[in-house]
DNA sequence: TTTTCTTGATTGACGGATCAATAGAAAACC
DNA sequence: GGTTTTCTATTGATCCGTCAATCAAGAAAA
């Protein structure tokens, strides 16, 4: 019984049961038929809503880094010196809804889809493209003219703990994660401003 | 024309041709066939020598490893200082036998694969564990009871770095990525143990 | 003659994509 | 107001291709 204005409706679930679907299998064996399944609809009503399997695999990414997005401007707002900024970035990116097996295997699935799809790769380099700039912004007070190399250096571990974290057995801690993370901003400022000259509050541990 | 003796050799050159075709494609559509064209043998004679695909990928898996531990070893025998060790291992992991494109795709495969195959897992958290220990062993006598955490936040960057400067468009750079990871380590050195009380011979630029 | 090496041919399964067809909603027309 | 047309939504069936794996057989060495 076709009620009209369904296609929000079906792309949205369609995109939240790829991830899920993602998660749920390691990513090697995805099928269009498995996610149309899960999101309760054929799969030929995926085809018809996004063209391809590669479509969809981009849209589910779009909305992945969308919301991590959002997530970062949020924390954004709420923080009130540089150092919180900074801090609201990195937990961003350790978050509830992104630090989880689920996400961890898009985001493998999306590193290998950017080898070969045009439109994967330039979504990636936006988003690396950003998060730098974003961290640059916010280490500048802090860091002055060594901001960008710190803020490319942190973007790394970002990515490097989130692997690492997320790829061992056991439940991902985002926390402690971010703390690694925030432990290395601190090393990095002590040694380039000299001890005592920037931040104090250095997490311990 | 059947010599004998071929097993070996045709081990070999099917596992070479297995990363060099993960690294031709993008790793998604890597087929038996393939690999077999490549190494200039038939599909059929793959399957023969190792079983199965799954099988045929972790063999190259294990050569990888084998080789980066291999270069591991030579730089470790080569260095006389500590610091001389840490470097050796930070530096065999983007030496041109490993920061290559191809190699990446191998480690995204593999990543992938390791969320499903046992096997596969296996063999990650070994490679995992045994960077850390050597880093952890190297740094003992720079870092003290620190060296395990600076090892955990050494080995996540390194491979954060690898991720990043790999998949960047343009040919990746070991030497920067080399010296990003190193100037870390300095910074947490530097941090943890006051300034001027540890090393001295900071690489520079 | 047995063992090792090798392949072409085949198979069974699966997956992406397409298509024709159905069912209701809305709009247009009389 | 009723009828026809048009649109969206939706699916089952199906096509075409691919791929991993198997098999039977041949060719050379031992």
């Amino acid at each position: 019984m076709p009620r009209i204005g369904m296609q929000p409706i079906r792309r949205k679930a369609l995109i939240e049961a790829t991830i899920d679907e993602i998660g749920a299998r390691g990513s090697l064996d995805v099928t269009v038929a498995r996610i149309a399944r899960r999101a309760g609809v054929s799969s030929a009503l995926a085809h018809h809503y996004f063209g391809n399997k590669e479509q969809i695999f981009l849209a589910a990414m779009r909305q992945t880094l969308s919301e991590y997005g959002a997530e970062v401007r949020a924390g954004l707002k709420a923080a009130r010196t540089p150092r919180e900024r900074v801090e609201a970035i990195v937990r961003a990116g350790f978050s509830e809804g992104h630090f989880r097996s689920a996400v961890l295997a898009a985001w493998l699935n999306f590193y290998v889809l950017a080898r070969t799809s045009r439109q994967a790769e330039r979504l990636l380099v936006v988003y690396h493209r950003r998060i730098v700039a974003n961290l640059a912004q916010a280490l500048r007070p802090l860091a002055g003219t060594a901001a960008s190399d710190i803020a490319e250096t942190l973007a790394a571990v970002i990515d490097g703990v989130y692997l690492r974290e997320g790829l061992g057995q056991g439940t991902p801690d985002g926390a402690a994660a971010a703390r690694r993370v925030l432990a290395v901003l601190d090393a990095e400022l002590t040694a380039r401003g000299g001890p005592g000259t920037q931040d104090k509050d250095r997490t311990e541990t």
